[in-house]
DNA sequence: AAAACATATAAATGATTGTTTATATGACCT
DNA sequence: AGGTCATATAAACAATCATTTATATGTTTT
């Protein structure tokens, strides 16, 4: 199911929840799973999943299944990705928490490279 | 009191209400008091009190008390007045739902000048 | 000073939203 | 097929938010 013509109300209530405005900008770095946001930002799995559903629904993240595993992509494109980057445009992105969260990001990538680098070595 | 810095969330949990992005739609053109925002989106007093509350303390309306009643105005700079305009870019200004507020505002504008016309005439 | 008017606030209620816990679904692996 | 892993959903509970009703505050008018 596609989730129909793009409400700015629902994206603006979407967009303004703490958890939900850093899973965003976590995923302007890339694509995320929903296991590495449960790294990232360690809370617990349903409920990353449910706040994924809700941006979904808002227009402002793509599913994307892979196999068992399902990431998540930035809409980046006609009004939601619009909209996003110009709210972005009023966030401090230095500010310790978006730091801090870009950290973890990082960290686990680190950790996933390391982990296939071993899976490599193993064959 | 002057209500402190600018949070986006604050905003975007602001802004993403029916009533009050209707509240501030209606701003961008003029000043408002609570008298006429009751008239003209038909609504209870002490409701719209409380939105304008809530929108003065995201930062996004300024308050201007004049006698006895109370004017409010949309604040045009900073981060506040960047962040709603660049939303309002994003929002169909021709939906019925606009044009009506705004006839709506037009009828009860030509009321209150009507009425002051009769004022003056008594003199 | 009293009455009338405009706005704000408070308490109570109802509705929506977020969070947890538990369970279901579906894919991969052996 | 059975077991494990990743994600989603559902039910229950908690918290937040919107709305009403009633009342308070402050201003103008007479």
């Amino acid at each position: 199911m596609s989730f129909g013509s793009f409400h700015v109300l629902d994206a603006l209530r979407a967009i303004g929840e703490p958890t939900r405005l850093r899973i965003l900008a976590l995923l302007r770095h890339g694509d995320l799973s929903v296991g590495e946001f449960v790294q990232i930002l360690n809370q617990s799995q349903p409920r990353l999943s449910h706040h994924l559903k809700t941006l979904n629904m808002a227009g402002l993240v793509e599913r994307l299944p892979e196999g068992s595993w399902v990431f998540y992509r930035l809409v980046r494109d006609g009004a939601a990705g619009r909209l996003f980057e110009s709210i972005m445009n009023e966030i401090d992105q230095d500010s310790h928490d978006m730091v801090t969260d870009i950290k973890a990001l990082k960290h686990v990538r680190a950790q996933r490279a390391e982990a296939a680098e071993l899976h490599f070595a193993s064959i």
